[in-house]
RNA sequence: GCGGGCGUGGCGGAAUUGGCAGACGCGCUAGACUUAGGAUCUAGUGCCCAGUGCGUGGGGGUUCAAGUCCCUCCGCCCGCACCA
């Protein structure tokens, strides 16, 4: 008798599995491809639960896809820039790049622990200049295409770190690393145009056949198409027009005002001169210093002022008043909105507080609005009236008539609008990707050419936390020539955004070698897309929908040979401890290290598995755990009692089964097709580890029987470790080497189950009345509905139950239920 | 406010196409083995007033049959939120 030793069997398989490399993706191999991605970690020190989560999923299907004949490639690596590397910079003086590279090698090793099959060979970290050297090459393209620009705008400040942040990083408008409310603040920054690509993103959502509704429904709220017209208000006495978007061109002759957003460069122009004009520059004033959460709040009170200046209508040649208030963004739209108080909500509850007018264009059918008694605006569809030529009409019918009569006037037209927003990828960082742009004294800005990448990141800088990029104060990076013209230059002191880098790694794995290219096309179209991808929720909207514009970007300019990245799209659930997300403030957090050294890796991951289907939050239980790791050694007692009798079983022969037998092997045969199905399918990993654990549990019965088969037996062990191999893989490789077997279990095929042996002689059949259950009869499995029948009218219990009533209608339902109403 | 998801024993969860509600695991109860057990094995375990009873958040409906379909209400979670 021996014992579940799991650390040295851990240890013993690991070291094999790292001499053999047997996890290799193999480049245009005959096989078929399947390309298992997972989201690979930021190197912040140690993995947690998530990870183990997430890259559990991630290698029990790459596993099971390995036996069932494919070619499977499954990559990892590290998302290795960003700024939590800087801050242990700044706080204990260690440098970016020693803290990474050390906490790279810790998670490695973690994940090793783990047993994860990865093709260590294709391993990428982005913050080496092997890698980096491409992301910059990726800018350099974008730049050639038109697609990367720099312009000046409203971008979040944190005035403590005096630094500029990305949307991801403003939690609550307050910034994520000191907790100070972030400002706005004009700067100039390096763009990526992604919206130019805002359509094609939006339709293609529809190929995304294997992406989560969820997922789908936030990217396209997102991007947030709206269609409806710009329309241009010429200003009394002035030269310049105020152009408007609006999704409502049928209310055009209900405009009773126009509204500027404070920031609009017309407001202090318009009112400058005016008895207005101090009221709207300390309104304007004011405006900068409410920060972007409570600005864009619909619980905003709205304010606003009047500028001293009037539009005019073109639909009607009206005067309106032009205003400034808050609740007008510059960055939607053109900035600008015509007010139509009678038909719009907010328009109507500002206009109501400032006694503005309100004039009704569209009347409900049958009834007539009036202005004076309205407690809302009316949004709905109705009868236009006090629209000119266009009175009487349906507003939907009118809407496109509207439009073609401001067009043919030359003073509107049809607009299509998203609120995406163009990529902002400059960072004031050092750990980043620097972007290659030199400032040439003569020539101007100026890409840095191909053939010089990369653009190095300096040593010799210096980190305080406080002022511009830390890339300032490295006087060798800095200075520099200009590759055209050969004068003095400066280069580009901010770095890349690190989505930028997360968004072509998955295409880097197809062939993460070459430091020639990128990649190469042919290896990718092997490859790509990726088949499965599995990760967080929280990646629904940025690096998703970054991702997908750099392949389709790639595609356009011929270097991605697929235009959608990924196929199908998991989204794991969080890890819960006591209802809430594990976090350092909770105090609610199980480390994987403990969970190993006390269970092992098999225990961990099975546990991980069982607890919960894949999306749905998994709420960790440590009893959980110990069931899992009672239950690794029921196996493992199973096969060492009798994988020693198993070696001489000879072959099962079908026509000496008893019933126990064949009953035995129905079970295995129905486990061997569930779990398979479970898996496959619908990743059903808890059901398809259930199913296994009845499986052992209708062993353990069958091997106490006087007449047990060892040659029945042989094949349950058989068929019981491959089929757990991929969700265990060191605990079924040692079990497997105790059967007898050669070759690593993870080598074998995905087995098979007999249709045969899941044919059962007789059924039981769940007898109804009035569709109450009243018993249960066995029925030979080939009997008709009339046989079925007779057999349940003729059972003892029912007879008693049907006496004195009257059958109106029998149910029969095949090899499952009898339904009989009576009366 | 809008959009999405969820609600099943003491707990995590199962029920795939409308067909035995509660698989499997945890916990609990009893027994066996034992010097001992927090190891292992065996049996039991939705609820109750214990029967032709009740039961999948509440109420209503469709159906021979509803956790599953329809209507309605309630609660929780997530995302978006003055987007003109």
């Amino acid at each position: 008798m021996s014992f579940y030793d799991f650390e040295r069997i851990e240890r013993k398989w690991q070291e094999k599995w790292k001499t053999k490399n047997n996890f290799h993706g193999e480049d245009f191999s005959e096989k078929q491809k399947y390309y298992m991605l997972v989201m690979f970690p930021y190197p912040s020190g140690k993995l947690h639960m998530g990870h183990v989560r997430n890259y559990s999923i991630g290698d029990v299907i790459a596993r099971f896809k390995r036996m069932q004949g494919y070619n499977v490639l499954h990559p990892i690596g590290f998302d290795a820039f960003g700024l939590p590397a800087e801050n242990a910079a700044i706080k204990h003086g260690i440098p970016p790049k020693e803290w990474t590279i050390n906490n790279m090698a810790e998670m490695e090793e973690q994940l090793k622990r783990l047993g994860f099959s990865y093709d260590w060979d294709r391993e990428v970290k982005t913050c080496m200049p092997e890698y980096y050297k491409w992301t910059q090459w990726m800018f350099l393209q974008m730049y050639k295409n038109g697609l990367a620009y720099k312009k000046k705008s409203f971008v979040n400040w944190c005035p403590s770190c005096e630094t500029v942040l990305a949307n991801e990083q403003v939690v609550n408008g307050e910034c994520e690393r000191c907790g100070t409310k972030v400002g706005k603040k004009n700067l100039e920054q390096w763009y990526f145009k992604i919206t130019d690509y805002a359509e094609r993103l939006l339709n293609d959502i529809e190929k995304l056949k294997g992406w989560p509704e969820k997922v789908k429904i936030m990217q396209e709220n997102w991007i947030g198409k709206s269609t409806g017209a710009v329309i241009d208000f010429a200003i009394e006495g002035r030269e310049e027009k105020i152009k408007v978007f609006t999704t409502r061109p049928d209310t055009v002759f209900g405009v009773t005002y126009i509204v500027l957003a404070p920031e609009h460069p017309l407001v202090t122009q318009i009112s400058k001169g005016t008895e207005y004009e101090q009221q709207v520059n300390d309104f304007v004033y004011k405006m900068q210093f409410v920060n972007e959460v409570d600005r864009t709040s619909a619980d905003l009170e709205k304010e606003g002022v009047f500028t001293g200046a009037y539009a005019i209508n073109p639909a009607n040649g009206e005067r309106v008043p032009i205003l400034t208030a808050n609740y007008v963004l510059l960055d939607y739209g053109t900035g600008a909105v015509m007010a139509v108080p009678a038909h719009d909500e907010r328009d109507f509850e500002f206009a109501k507080k400032y006694n503005l007018p309100i004039r009704v264009v569209i009347n409900p059918e049958g009834s007539e609005l009036d202005p004076e008694s309205m407690i809302s605006a009316y949004t709905d569809d109705g009868i236009m009236c006090n629209s000119g030529q266009f009175n009487g009409m349906n507003n939907r019918k009118a809407y496109n008539k509207i439009i073609d009569y401001l067009k043919e006037k030359g003073v509107g037209d049809y607009k299509v609008n998203y609120r995406l927003r163009d990529w902002l990828i400059s960072r004031q960082r050092y750990w980043g990707a620097p972007i290659p742009i030199v400032y040439c004294e003569k020539c101007g800005e100026v890409p840095v050419p191909e053939e010089q990448l990369p653009v190095m990141l300096p040593e010799d800088v210096v980190f305080t936390g406080k002022g511009e990029s830390p890339l300032t104060t490295s006087e060798t990076f800095m200075n520099t020539t200009c590759p055209k013209c050969g004068a003095k230059a400066t280069r580009e002191k901010d770095t890349m955004d690190t989505f930028v880098c997360s968004s072509w790694y998955f295409l880097r794995y197809t062939d993460a070698n070459n430091d020639e290219k990128p990649f190469d096309f042919e290896k990718a179209k092997y490859w790509m897309d990726v088949d499965q991808y599995v990760g967080g929720v929280e990646h629904a909207i940025l690096h998703l929908l970054y991702s997908r514009f750099f392949t389709k970007a790639l595609y356009d300019f011929n270097i991605s040979p697929v235009d959608e990245p990924f196929r199908n799209l998991l989204t794991q659930g969080m890890v819960l401890k006591d209802g809430a997300k594990m976090s350092k403030s909770k105090g609610n957090i199980v480390s994987p290290e403990e969970i190993i050294s006390q269970y092992g890796a098999d225990t961990a991951r099975l546990f991980i598995m069982f607890a919960a289907p894949p999306e749905r939050d998994l709420e960790w239980s440590d009893q959980g755990v110990e069931g899992c790791f009672r239950f690794l050694n029921r196996v493992w007692r199973l096969v060492d009692e009798l994988a020693p009798k198993c070696r001489d079983a000879k072959q099962i022969d079908i026509n000496t089964l008893t019933k126990d037998d064949k009953e035995m092997r129905r079970i295995l045969h129905s486990v061997v097709k569930k779990v398979t199905e479970d898996i496959n399918d619908r990743f059903n990993f808890n059901t398809a580890i259930s199913a296994t654990m009845e499986l052992v549990n209708a062993l353990y019965q069958y091997k106490e029987k006087d007449n047990a088969k060892i040659e029945i037996i042989a094949e349950a062990l058989e068929k019981l470790i491959l089929i757990l191999a991929p969700f265990v893989p060191h605990i079924t490789e040692e079990l497997w080497e105790m059967m007898g077997k050669t070759g690593s279990v993870h080598e074998q095929m995905w087995p098979n189950y007999d249709i045969e042996a899941l044919k059962q002689d007789e059924i039981e059949i769940v007898v109804q009345v009035n569709g109450k259950l009243r018993g249960k009869v066995l029925v030979p499995a080939e009997a008709n509905q009339d046989e079925v029948l007779s057999i349940v009218k003729n059972d003892e219990k029912i007879k008693q139950i049907l006496e004195e009533k009257q059958i109106i209608k029998e149910i029969v339902v095949p090899g499952k239920l009898v339904n009989l109403v009576v009366k």
